[in-house]
DNA sequence: ATACAATTATTGTATATACAAGATTTTAAA
DNA sequence: TTTAAAATCTTGTATATACAATAATTGTAT
C-alpha cells in the first residue's frame, strides 16, 4: 500500500469538493438562522413553511420531493413543527398517504419572520455579488444535470 | 401586518440562499458519503482525518478555526472519532489544552479510503467542469471576505 | 380470491451541527 | 496575593440529516 505524501495530504483536505461546499453551507446558515432566531425559527424551517404556505396541503413524498430533501429528513422536521401548531398533518386522499397543511400560526409566522429574511437575503445577495449569485445556480445546475460526455 | 402575495411566496422559497446552499451541500455530501461509505467513514470524518494528518498533534480549538467548524461539533466529532481508535487525545502543553492526534488504525484508514476519495473527487470535479470549481471557489472567496463598500 | 410487488410514510439508529452553559486553568489587575 | 477576566474545552440540549428497517395500504398477476 503506497505511502501518500504531505503536500498530497494537503491537497485532499484543502481541495474536497464536499468540505468545500458543507463549509460554504454552515457559513452561510450560520448568518440566515442568527436573523430568523429573532423570530424563532431556523432556516430548514422557514424554508418547509414557506414551501407548505406555497403548495397548499401537500403529501409528504412530494414535499420531500420537491425540496430535495430525504424523505425521513422532512419527516422529522414536520413532526417538530407540528409540535409547535405550525403545521398539521390531515388524511391524504389514500389511506396510506397524508396531507401537510400549514396552520394560522404558521401563515403568521412567515409574516412576523419575513421582514428578516429579506434583511438577510438581501445582505448576502450583495455580499456574494451578481456573479456570487449566479455561481450559486451554475452549481445547482451541475450537480442536478450531470455532464452526459463522460 | 401586510399580506405576502403568492408569487412573493415562490420567491422566497425558491429564491432563499440558504436553501440553495444547504440543497447543495446535501446533494454533493451524499455523493462523498455513498463513495466512502465502502471504507466506512464520511465525509467530515474523512476531512477530520486528514487535516489532523496533515497538522500532527494540533489542539482543538486550533483545528476548529483551521475546519471552520463549531468546537462544539468538532468535539463530537473527535469523540466519535477517538472511540474508534482513529483519533487519540493527549495532554497539551497547558494543562486547559489539549493535542488531537492520529493513530497507526487513523493512518491505515486515510490509506483505505483515498482510492475512494480520489474516484468522487475527479468524478464530481467532472461534473462541476472547471467553472464549476471556480464558482465555488469564488462564494468561498465572497463568505469568508466580506465586500467592503456596503 | 390470494399471494406478491409497489407505494407511501414513519421509526430506529447514527452522524453532523451549533448555541449556551459549565468546568478548569492561566493571566492580569488591584 | 487575592480576585476578576480571559482562554480552552467539554456537556446539555436541540435541530438537521439520512440509511435501513418497518408498517400499512394498494395494485397486480395468477
Amino acid at each position: 500500500m503506497r505511502r501518500i505524501a504531505q503536500p498530497e495530504l494537503d491537497q485532499i483536505g484543502r481541495g474536497c469538493l464536499a468540505f468545500q461546499m458543507r463549509s460554504l453551507s454552515r457559513a452561510i446558515s450560520a448568518i440566515y438562522d442568527a436573523a430568523l432566531s429573532e423570530a424563532g425559527l431556523k432556516t430548514t424551517q422557514f424554508s418547509v413553511l414557506v414551501a407548505v404556505a406555497n403548495r397548499g396541503a401537500v403529501r409528504p413524498g412530494e414535499l420531500a420531493r420537491s425540496l430535495r430533501m430525504d424523505e425521513s429528513t422532512l419527516s422529522r422536521n414536520v413532526e417538530r413543527m407540528c409540535a409547535r401548531r405550525w403545521l398539521r398533518v390531515e388524511p391524504g386522499s389514500d389511506r396510506r398517504s397524508r396531507r401537510i397543511a400549514i396552520t394560522t400560526n404558521g401563515i403568521d409566522l412567515i409574516r412576523a419572520a419575513y421582514p428578516a429574511w429579506r434583511r438577510v437575503q438581501d445582505q448576502v445577495a450583495n455580499r456574494l455579488g451578481s456573479d456570487g449569485i449566479a455561481a450559486l445556480k451554475l452549481l445547482a445546475q451541475r450537480l442536478r444535470h450531470p455532464v452526459s460526455n463522460e
